[in-house]
RNA sequence: GCUCGAGUGGUGGAAUUGGUAGACACGUUGGACUUAAAAUCCAAUGGACAUUAGUCCGUACGGGUUCAAGUCCCGUCUCGAGUACCA
């Protein structure tokens, strides 16, 4: 029997989904184990072999698990909400809905042929069907199949997955999103309990207000919240009391800054710009103020930091989860401002050089600005604050070297000298960050420094013993401060804490802790996402009951903002609320009376037109796998008691501050709620590296369709080899030039072979242009330059896993994903390679079957068939807890050569190996396992157990070295001492060669492991 | 600028608490089989000199600790990632 995987891995997918294999169990009196893939956004181009890594090593990590005898849950779903779909509805006209049914599903029927729904009469392909949308291809044609979209529950599947398919969430199925319009409406239902430390119903706030109105009540809310009695609260109308409540729900309308991206026709988060420009499509970025939706993620930002310290997650991603937010430990204080009732507020992690303050500088966006500015000051601060305005964040980030600012005519009064201190706007200074505004020491901090310098402002020095003459001083543990009244000699530690006392003594200020993080801006002028559960009445937002969820997105013409600017779901038709019938109506039925009160209300209100961001679905995806096909409840009870958390969390690392840091403030709020047993979701996390590609490029003689080989190249641009080059060039291009320049340009990688050399028939007919070619070799060859890049289309360095499944199999790209290095690692792929782990495979299969069948017999394994195995056993187990799965290929390498030499064919080993190497290549387990003799899969069966008893040597090649350089070997018994060692090594006639009559200063024996003779 | 991470053969990478540097694989060279190619198998493969056992140099660079350093410490360089006026 030959090992024909093709037939194989068929075969065994085919088992595995007709029974189930891999289906987990809510009820189960086995240990549970949660392997988590981040689920991918299906895009029509489908898989390259960078995708499916991490999937790779947690199939691997869920089989093994299963081998352990746990109860493994390993999911898959799509994160299918998002901007691509999007965009290609508008150029075409497809409702993304379609577009991402395809993508997931593919245009392919089992046997591989299209779909007869994507073909035209005249036996064209429909355009939908194709990755590029261009192209035009006919089932004719002999390739068409790479044409056309595959779809990434195939290209998955081929790669033999053990994912419980059962359990699939798509964020853009109804059913699904569901349950994220009903966590919205949670979120909408609580606020932030600072004294309890966690989120509680809303109601309880309100009967506290009814009580005693909020002077009392520590709550995270907005800023500019104002205080109330309940006297107050009871006199407010319901609509002042529902505009209050907004202040403090933990999802809310306000009015905020936003960054508007103008191309995309939406606003952004933080974490989705990227240097200024929208992080998808690269546009410019610009403030602005909208009312919109946001999340008071801020209430849990110390917590989410302490959070932290509880996940094995790596170093790096905490790092940037803790720059994100952004703590900082400083005082607020309050400068009055003279000739008016203003006071400005700012945040200093400083308030001990609360006597070095020179000037204030306020944020061009700060809302005192227009009130305080005197009039003859008024022209040049407008100037200057629409300049600011106008400038991109992008332009203000360009050039942050470029001091600017003007005077407001203001002063304000320092709290404790009551000394005049000019008030200037600065774009130096951000509107988002504190307070927008700064008290400006000029002597302790760069930047005020630099501002003071540039427009000539004292820059009075409250240092002792420091000279500012060129630069601040910021140097907090040498700080000595002075000139600065009751803080006089103190340090930096002691002069905080008076001044911050002293503060509080005036009202003037209080200890404060800052944070960087904002509150996250929940809605998008979109149409793919999630539509809120949303209607309004006078204004005022108003959830949908959760019994009347989903409320689905409606469909419309077209999908672009309406003539008035309104986001794209201004374009549906019926898209009101009947609030008596309890469903989605029709627009015109919204009638002008519907106003709180009006005797005329139908009941008939217009819906919200925004949606959810990109991140609204993937903020809980993991919980829900648990008990996905609830439709009573986002998840029961018992299924998440009993798979509680992810074990192991897989995924790329560009989703540090997004994704990961979002999923863990819902995980917060639900366990708040009682409805999560877990506050953080992810036990472990591991982001695995990136795999880039390994472009070849050919080096074309510029003006020519000539194109030169690499060597050739090389020794033109070589002094020494000019020469010889030169001619060689000459003679075969006959063009007789003295100089020649070369224009490198990107070949297909599949056009080269292992040994870079081109196939130059096939590149001849890759691209038209290039047919009638002329190629200059060396040794006959033409050979191509190599370099790493990102995998892309454009660089012609793309490979998908479907041509290597193709042309080697499943298997033999499982184990070379793991060989290329360790897991967390960047790595270039090079498709030369897997013939190495191929041929792996192929010896393997040979210790088990030959062209007549099966090889294995009942025979005893001999003592070395035990030791190789078991050191294997050992290695793989340990490899696979730490993760380090290129090491365990390379140990089944080691193994099968062993086994291979020592001819074993003793069923004892042999069947202990297929289990050891079915969660790394399934298929060929599988297959090998059935020849055994075994009728059920060998998912299941036990991992085989080390015996340390297999390993036991009596002897120990030790390595002998003098000065540290070891010279020989000598194998020695293990249980010799110390000192017969010695002896017998200085006895050695090789060791008085290296001596040469010498005599050792010194001779060291650590016992199984090495001698060092010094001197 | 700041914060992390990484530098080992022609290439991807091994090296568990400091203890035989380069496992395993690709590539290369030579050989066997074949009309030939592919496939398969065997041998060599860090560099230099000697080529028969031998010697010297080698883990980015410069120091240090140690009987012993890829591994620990100090300094320098290079590359990669993240972040960026955060008061």
């Amino acid at each position: 029997m030959i090992y024909d995987f093709n037939r194989i891995e068929a075969k065994w997918q085919k088992y595995w989904a007709e029974n189930q294999t891999f289906k987990a169990e809510n009820n189960s009196s086995k240990e549970k184990f949660y392997v988590l893939d981040m689920f991918p956004y299906p895009s029509g181009a489908g898989l390259h072999v960078g995708h499916p890594l991490g999937y790779i090593a947690s199939d691997i990590y869920a089989r093994y698990k299963r081998h352990k005898g746990f109860n493994v849950l390993h999911p898959m779903g799509y994160d299918s909400f998002g901007l691509p779909a999007e965009q290609y509805a508008i150029q075409t006209g497809q409702h993304p809905r379609n577009t991402t049914e395809i993508n997931i599903e593919g245009c392919l029927d089992d046997r591989g042929n299209i779909l007869s729904k994507y073909v035209n009469e005249d036996g064209s392909i429909k355009n939908q069907a194709l990755i590029e949308k261009n192209k035009s291809t006919s089932i004719n044609d002999e390739n068409y199949r790479d044409n056309i979209i595959k779809g990434y529950r195939r290209q998955l599947d081929k790669i033999g997955f053990s994912f419980d398919w059962s359990r699939e969430v798509r964020t853009s199925n109804p059913k699904y999103y569901k349950w994220t319009q009903w966590i919205f409406i949670q979120l909408f239902n609580s606020w932030y309990n600072i004294d309890l430390d966690k989120a509680e119903d809303i109601q309880t706030l309100i009967t506290a207000f009814e009580k005693e109105g909020n002077s009392t009540i520590n709550a995270v809310c907005d800023e500019n919240t104002e205080a109330f009695s309940s006297e107050d609260w009871n006199a407010y109308s319901y609509k002042e009391q529902q505009e209050i409540l907004l202040q403090y729900r933990l999802t809310y309308l306000a009015e905020t800054e936003v960054n508007w991206c103008p191309a995309l026709g939406t606003v952004l988060a933080n974490d989705e710009i990227v240097n200024g420009v929208s992080e998808r499509g690269g546009h410019p970025v610009v403030r602005k103020k909208m009312t919109q939706w946001s999340m008071r993620i801020t209430a849990y930002a110390q917590r989410l930091l302490d959070g932290l310290d509880k996940v094995d997650w790596p170093q790096p991603l905490k790092d940037s989860q803790t720059n994100w937010i952004g703590r900082s430990e400083g005082a607020t204080a309050e400068f009055g401002i003279r000739n008016s009732e203003f006071r400005i507020s700012v945040f200093t992690t400083r308030p001990d050089t609360i006597f070095g303050v020179s000037f204030m500088t306020l944020a061009p966006e700060h809302e005192l600005v227009s009130r305080i500015t005197t009039a003859d000051q008024k022209a040049e601060v407008e100037a200057y604050v629409e300049a600011t305005a106008k400038r991109s964040e992008r332009d203000r980030m360009a050039d942050v070297k470029t001091i600017t600012g003007v005077f407001t005519g203001a002063f304000a009064e320092h709290p404790f000298t009551k000394e005049p201190i000019p008030i200037w706007i600065g774009d130096y200074v951000l509107a988002g960050y504190g307070t927008g505004a700064v008290m400006s020491v000029p002597c302790g901090d760069q930047r005020d420094y630099d501002f003071a310098k540039h427009f000539n402002i004292p820059i009075p020095n409250i240092f002792e013993g420091v000279d500012i003459s060129e630069v601040a001083f910021a140097d907090k543990a040498t700080t000595v401060i002075g000139n600065s009244d009751f803080l006089n000699g103190l340090s930096y530690k002691k002069a905080v804490k008076r001044a911050i006392f002293e503060l509080e003594q005036l009202g003037r200020g209080e200890g404060k802790i800052n944070y960087r993080l904002r509150d996250a801006v929940f809605s998008r002028q979109r149409y793919w996402g999630e539509p809120f559960p949303v209607y309004y009445v006078d204004g005022m937002p108003q959830m949908i009951d959760a019994a009347h969820l989903p409320i689905e997105l409606p469909d419309v013409e077209k999908y672009l903002p309406t003539e008035t600017g309104e986001p794209p779901l201004g374009n549906a038709t019926t898209w009101a609320w009947d609030t008596k019938n309890n469903k989605v109506v029709s627009n015109d039925l919204v009638t002008l009376s519907a106003v709180e009160g009006s005797n005329k209300d139908n009941g008939i209100y217009p819906l919200e037109l925004n949606t959810m961001p990109g991140w609204a679905g993937s903020s809980q995806y993991f919980n829900r796998y648990m008990d996905s096909g609830n439709t009573d409840e986002i998840f029961s009870q018992e299924a998440i008691n009993y798979w509680q958390d992810v074990d192991l969390y897989i995924g790329g690392n560009e989703h540090a501050t997004g994704h990961l840091l979002y999923s863990r403030f819902w995980q917060k709020f639900m366990f708040d709620k009682g409805l999560v047993p877990k506050d953080e979701y992810a036990k472990k996390l591991i982001n695995q590296g990136m795999i880039t590609g390994t472009s070849a490029f050919v080096y074309r003689e510029v003006g020519t369709k000539i194109f030169v080989t690499k060597g050739l190249v090389d020794d033109f641009s070589n002094p020494e080899k000019f020469e010889s080059a030169l001619i060689k060039i000459v003679e075969a291009t006959g063009l007789g030039k003295q100089t020649y320049a070369f224009n490198p340009i990107h070949a297909d990688v599949s056009l080269v072979n292992s040994s870079d050399e081109l196939d130059i028939e096939g590149f001849k007919n890759w691209q038209t242009d290039y047919a009638d070619a002329r190629f200059i070799l060396e040794d006959g060859k033409y050979i191509v330059k190599r370099e790493v890049e990102k995998m892309s289309k454009s660089k012609y360095n793309v490979v998908s896993p479907d041509s290597i499944c193709e042309e080697y199999g499943a298997d033999s790209l499982r184990l070379y994903e793991m060989f290329l290095g360790p897991l967390e690692q960047s790595k270039p792929w090079n498709t030369a390679g897997i013939t190495g782990t191929h041929s792996f495979l192929k010896k393997l299969w040979r210790l088990y079957l030959d062209e007549n069948g099966a090889k294995f017999n009942d025979a005893e394994p001999t003592k070395d068939n035990l030791k190789t195995l078991h050191k294997t056993i050992k290695k793989v187990e340990e490899d696979i807890e730490h993760f380090s799965f290129n090491t365990s290929v390379s140990t089944f390498m080691i193994c099968v050569n062993e086994l291979s030499a020592q001819k074993c064919a003793s069923r004892a080993i042999l069947e202990p190996l297929a289990i050891l190497v079915s969660s790394y290549a399934p298929h060929i387990a599988e297959e090998l396992w059935e020849q055994l003799g075994y009728k059920e899969s060998i998912a299941r069966a036990l991992f085989p157990k080390f015996d340390a008893s297999h390993l036991v040597e009596s002897s120990k090649q030790y390595p002998i070295s003098f000065n540290g350089k070891m010279r020989f070997t000598l194998e020695l018994p293990l249980e010799m001492s110390k000192e017969e060692i010695e002896a017998t090594v200085m006895a050695h006639e090789k060791t008085q060669k290296q001596l040469q009559g010498r005599t050792p200063k010194k001779v060291i024996v650590v016992p199984g492991k090495i001698v060092n003779i010094v001197g």
